[in-house]
RNA sequence: GGCGGGUUGGCGGAGAGGUUACGCACCGGAUUGCAAAUCCGUGAAGACCGGUUCGAUUCCGGUACCCGCCUCCA
């Protein structure tokens, strides 16, 4: 059995990883707020867990692992969307307004998160249909004392939870110190975070003991974790800018209203993502989602390549030169596993680098190692660890049979001009191929060609044309 | 003010108290009509100051600089 190693923010240590119940290891991963396209942060946890989960399924089977990650379908910013949609004219009821955009934004996610190679969650459950468990748990959280209703709202007593801060390392004193939280006046301390709030006839809204209202950030991943997780689970992550307040609060509504359950055991968080060195931000102008990189034409499989290169524990930065060299590569990486059978399991080195804390740049540099030694069955086996490789994902570095008819065309001109000693047409053809993005290479049995990183099929015609090929 | 992360060779980026990370780039050689690709090979590091140690880039303390969080945020 492999043993996993994990650094758990809870414990702030390197952890062995022992399963609850190692027939169903269970994790939850905080996912998105479904009101706009994802931006390419959004793609960090959800890669890193993608790897855990496909190394969880190596080790204890896939049918031994149950991996959620909610949507987040009832916030301020889609209540805001459907009521510009409403003002701007939309006829149909608020809260179909908000069905539309959700379900346009869930689709939008899917189809972004499925280009990078991720697979899907066993269970993606959407908090609107969760909203009885939220209310259920917080009715539990005022009979135990951690809650309590003023003015439509029901706010969580932080001062009723001594471990309160534990997980972000703060006290509610330092934070208060600091702060800068908005002190309604019904607060019994400044800290006390929401469980629900009250809706007016604009906002959606559902019945509830507070009367009409909608739920706090909080509140849902409390309720959906532990209706389809139950209220002991093994590993829960997100990005760090997650651990406060959002999985401080988290810990805080499961664990009070489950008393001794335990909640998650590992908590893992991702580092945050920076754009060629500075932070990805609308007002720097250097912000874009995972589509924009897609309809750019940089494949799914390279942006993967990049993310998985930086370990997840520090930031991650994009630049475009890590974009290329990992194109490169993986065009390299494609043509040696063309066709070959992968081997049956993949490679220790690759196993051990994961196993030990998520190490992905460790595991690629291990690939790195298994291609080097020319092991095509090894590395196609073990690159499907990282999610690279898979089959079906290689189509972008694999040339048509347009692109191969022009190719075989001007490698017979070339041919044709050494033999006639014309080396400045030959030349020009190689140096063409070159510009082009299309790599030559001359073997004792022959031209073999492949597609380089930069691939240019406009130049490629353009090169026919002037060749005449 | 509080909490956390970072600083490794030209660039990217890991691990390990003592032995080659790895990739890209560079340089030398083989090869080639010239190249490319490929193969072989060389060189190149650990922000700064102390401490522990036979020995630290790796552990401990401090300094500097960078970044993030504490407010919606992966």
């Amino acid at each position: 059995m492999v043993e996993i190693r994990l650094t758990n923010t809870r414990t702030r240590t390197k952890e062995v990883f022992t399963p609850i119940d190692p027939g169903n290891v269970r994790l939850y991963l905080c996912g998105p707020t479904v009101y706009d396209r994802a931006h390419l942060g959004n793609a960090r946890p959800v890669l890193v867990f993608d790897v855990l989960v496909r190394l969880l399924h190596h080790v204890y089977g896939t049918d031994a692992v149950t991996y959620v990650r909610n949507f987040t379908d009832v916030d301020d910013k889609i209540n805001a969307e459907a009521q510009r949609r409403r003002a701007a004219g939309a006829e149909a009821p608020l809260e179909a307004l908000i069905a539309d955009r959700t379900d346009e934004t869930i689709a939008w996610y899917h189809a972004d998160m499925d280009a990078l190679g991720n697979l899907r969650p066993n269970h993606e459950p959407r908090a609107t249909a969760y909203i009885a468990q939220m209310i259920e748990m917080t009715r539990e959280l005022i009979a135990r004392g951690h809650a309590y209703a003023a003015e439509g709202h029901v706010l969580f007593d932080v001062r009723s939870f001594p471990e309160y801060g534990k997980l972000s390392g703060r006290s509610v004193d330092d934070m208060i110190a600091g702060a800068r939280v908005e002190v309604a006046p019904f607060k019994r301390d400044p800290m006390d975070f929401v469980l629900w709030k009250p809706s007016d006839d604009d906002l959606p809204g559902w019945e509830s003991p507070w009367g009409r209202g909608r739920p706090g950030w909080h509140i849902e991943c409390s309720a959906m974790s532990a209706a389809l997780l139950g209220p002991h689970f093994d590993i829960h992550g997100g990005g760090i800018d997650l651990q406060f307040p959002h999985h401080e609060n988290e810990i805080a509504q499961s664990c009070c209203a489950h008393p001794g359950a335990g909640f998650a055991n590992v908590w893992l968080h991702n580092e945050m993502l920076q754009v060629e060195g500075r932070k990805m931000s609308k007002s720097l102008g250097n912000f874009f989602t995972v589509r924009d990189l897609l309809d750019r034409g940089v494949p799914g499989e390279v942006i993967r390549f990049v993310m998985l290169s930086t370990h997840y524990r520090r930031p991650m930065d994009w630049t475009e030169a890590k974009a290329h060299e990992a194109e490169a590569v993986l065009r390299r990486w494609h043509g040696l596993v063309a066709g070959i059978e992968p081997a049956p399991s993949p490679a220790p080195a690759v196993i051990a680098a994961l196993a030990d804390d998520l190490n992905t740049a460790g595991a690629i540099a291990a690939l790195h190692e298994l291609a080097a030694r020319g092991d095509a069955a090894g590395l196609a086996a073990s690159a499907r660890m990282l999610g690279l490789l898979l089959p079906g994902m290689g189509d972008w570095a694999v040339a048509g049979d347009d692109t191969a008819r022009l190719v075989e065309a001007l490698l017979a001109a070339r041919a044709d001009a050494r033999k006639a000693r014309d080396f400045a047409r030959a030349d020009a053809i190689r140096d063409g191929f070159a510009a082009a993005g299309v790599e030559v290479k001359d073997t004792a049995a022959g031209p073999e060609w492949a597609l380089a990183a930069g691939f240019d099929a406009h130049a490629l015609a353009r090169l026919a044309e002037a060749q005449g090929a």
